[in-house]
RNA sequence: CGCGGAGUGGAGCAGUUGGUAGCUUGUCGGGCUCAUAACCCGAAGGUCGCAGGUUCGAAUCCUGCCUCCGCAACCA
């Protein structure tokens, strides 16, 4: 029987469109997934949707359909974006799958009947307008913090697991297994910020929204999303009831989060699993995040890269290539679109393929009935040769401890040697000579050799490009080239029927046209109009659903007019006191002067503000932020360096309106 | 003193059983012409955040400090 090999991703939230992280996540999953298949290994690649909750609800009801027709169209996008980076998912699961249901309704009855799961009260600051629950510390100046009304403190009746039971088996996991976490880094975190300084008891249910799964024998709760959404990566292996898969493949070899949600996996998750009495995941692999120059990647900020359109562009596996090579799995990285066509120029067009395009032209052009296979071997080939039969098991090395990047680093190395190789034994001189035939031979058979062991290698990160190497080399369609193990072995080649000359596989990108149109592009991602490039296939493309939930619809000019804009004159400005991020100014619109806080303050020195012009909408609703009240906004642009404040290019009256 | 991460040639990064500081990209010079103005070679460029300490020897260990970033409450 064939060993078996399980690895999961986080289940998505689909109440927004998903950006570059998630595909992040998910490529990486998939070449790992990849790469054990090739292997020869039984596979099982989880992905999925976390479908309940109150966030959810509250978009469908804005849309005006039920949360189950919300979600099946977000469900369709996100599908269809993992088809088109080919992910290769054996299985999606969603949350509001029948038999997932059921499954949580027979583990959260489980937990109670052992009494790992008890019930209490869940005191906390309640919001009635807002029926929203907060706590001590999320209150703003003691208010709630969406609407700014008084809360009450408040009694709910809730369910709580006891996550404080499994503190110290906790622990112990974690010191005596110290592969639990990867990267190791992560276990500190854990145990220093939450498992030593003590556990507390999980909230698991709630009364407050009903878009959930109902608690068995008290069904005006619903199963909160720790042990709904976590136990997707049993449910989907059929537990309880149809354990075969189960019993195939649980316990995952690794399961890939986000560094944000590593807690939830290796305390809540673990704790789950020791009460249900199953095996623990051999691991948790906590990767880094995209970032950008100036920071986290937010829809707030504007900036959210759409791997669609980027697919579009350039092709799939040239974004699986960057993301994969460009960071080492576990930290951070920041992307850019520089970066992106910087990866993919020098080491897809010029290095991987040019170096196919030389060969298979040089092939053509001397051999064109076709290469003899053996000929004149001399020292110069050795090196070369033998990087190439290294290479597979340094491959697998980086492979195994999810190295990606490093992984890459290594094949193209030997892209990079059979470059130089072609320095060192210029075949264009030995063509002149017809007595050089022989040893001119054995050259571009050992340059076809290279590039055919590079091509198999990297069918884990870059799914279409081998086909169209072997293609053009001659050898597709001939599993005994192909094949993984193939790699392992030099001197395989041949090709009956010659090379063909193809297109490149990967052209150059020319820079500078490219970031500006690329700029253009993304800076307004959430706007209903792609521009006429991105518009071919963003059409027919999936996301549509998440991108007419951020609210993009058309509004009539009247709804345009009851916002009311004005000039304002910035009198004076001081921070606000106990807060990084806000100023509080004082501005002339002509008629009046008002007070109106802004979270400028990482862009703006207060000194800086008096005498500049603002726009300032004047007819919004009085907030209070952090005890400071507030009369309205100040308007700025989100660019990817800050926030920048709008202003009028030739000063004008205080009070000035806008329109 | 809330928690955590990071500071290495222009940029992005490697670099822990402490022993002459590497890679990619960019710049400059040279070579080649099979190839996608691609490829190959060479050069310039760093007191490894700062200050102490341990050591024969520290980017690497210890102490203190500085700066940046993320998380946590504040961006109407």
């Amino acid at each position: 029987m064939k060993p078996t090999f399980y690895i999961t991703t986080p289940i998505y939230y689909p109440s927004d469109k998903l950006h570059i992280g998630h595909s992040y996540t998910t490529v990486a999953a998939d070449a790992m997934a990849r790469y054990k298949r090739l292997q020869g290994y039984d596979v099982m690649f989880l992905t999925g949707t976390d479908e309940h909750g109150q966030k959810i609800q509250r978009k469908a009801e804005a849309k005006g359909i039920t949360p189950k027709q919300y979600v099946d169209e977000v469900v369709i996008g996100i599908k269809d974006l993992w088809q088109l980076l080919d992910i290769s998912y054996d299985r999606f699961i969603r949350t509001t799958d029948e038999h997932h249901e059921k499954a949580i309704q027979h583990i959260f009855q489980t937990l109670y009947d052992q009494g790992d799961i008890y019930k209490s009260e869940y005191e906390g600051w309640y919001c009635t307008p807002c029926e929203s629950f907060w706590t001590e510390t999320q209150l703003v100046d003691g208010k709630c913090p969406d609407c700014g009304r008084a809360v009450e403190r408040t009694r709910e009746e809730s369910y709580f697991f006891r996550l404080s039971r499994y503190q110290q088996a906790l622990i112990d996991l974690f010191e005596q297994n110290p592969e639990f976490i990867q990267p190791a880094s992560r276990a500190n975190e854990m145990l220093n910020n939450f498992l030593k300084p003590g556990l507390e008891d999980l909230c698991v249910s709630r009364t407050t929204f009903d878009w959930g799964i109902p608690v068995p024998f008290d069904p005006k709760h619903v199963v909160y999303v720790w042990i709904d959404a976590l136990s997707n990566y049993i449910t989907a292996l059929g537990y309880p009831d149809e354990p075969a898969d189960l019993a195939r493949y649980w316990p995952a070899d690794v399961q890939l989060v986000g560094k944000e949600i590593v807690r939830f996996h290796t305390i809540i998750w673990p704790a789950m699993l020791m009460a249900l009495g199953l095996p623990l995941p051999k691991q948790v692999f906590g990767h880094g995040w995209l970032l950008f120059k100036d920071g986290k990647m937010s829809k707030s900020k504007g900036n959210v890269i759409d791997p669609v359109i980027l697919c579009e562009k350039y092709g799939v596996d040239a974004i699986r290539y960057f993301l994969l090579r460009e960071v080492p799995f576990g930290s951070d990285g920041i992307f850019s679109n520089e970066a992106l066509i910087n990866r993919i120029n020098s080491d897809l067009a010029n290095d991987l393929g040019n170096l196919v395009s030389r060969t298979v032209a040089m092939i053509d052009k001397y051999f064109p009935g076709g290469l003899p296979q053996k000929g004149l071997t001399t020292e110069l080939d050795d090196e070369l040769i033998a990087e190439c039969l290294a290479l597979p098991d340094r491959v697998a090395a980086a492979m195994d401890k999810l190295q990606f990047s490093q992984a890459l680093s290594e094949i193209w190395k030997i892209v990079g040697r059979s470059n130089k190789y072609i320095d060192d034994t210029a075949p264009w001189v030995l063509a002149r000579d017809l007595e050089n035939q022989p040893r001119l031979a054995t050259v571009l058979f050992n340059l076809a050799e290279a590039i055919r062991i590079v091509s198999v290698l990297i069918q884990p990160f870059m799914p279409g490009i081998p086909a169209r190497i072997w293609k053009t080399l001659g050898i597709i369609g001939n599993p005994a080239l192909t094949s993984w193990q193939s790699a392992s072995v030099f001197g395989l080649y041949q090709a009956p029927e010659g090379v063909r000359k193809a297109e490149p596989i990967f052209p150059r990108i020319d820079i500078a046209k490219e970031i500006a149109a690329l700029d253009a592009l993304l800076a307004v991602p959430q706007t209903a109009m792609p521009s006429s490039e991105a518009k071919s296939e963003a059409a027919a493309v999936p996301a549509e659903p998440a991108a007419e939930a951020e609210g993009v619809a058309l509004i009539e000019f009247t709804d345009f007019l009851k916002v009311n804009l004005k000039v304002g004159q910035v009198i004076s400005c001081e921070r606000v006191k106990g807060s990084d991020k806000l100023l509080c100014s004082q501005i002339d619109l002509g008629q009046e002067v008002r007070q109106i806080v802004s979270g400028i303050a990482k862009f703006y020195q207060p000194e800086d503000m008096p005498g500049r012009q603002v726009i300032v909408v004047t007819n919004l609703a009085p907030r209070k932020i952090r005890g400071v009240e507030s009369n309205g906004m100040l308007l700025c642009a989100t660019a990817p360096e800050g926030y920048r404040l709008l202003t009028v290019d030739q000063p004008v009256p205080a009070g000035s309106e806008v329109g």
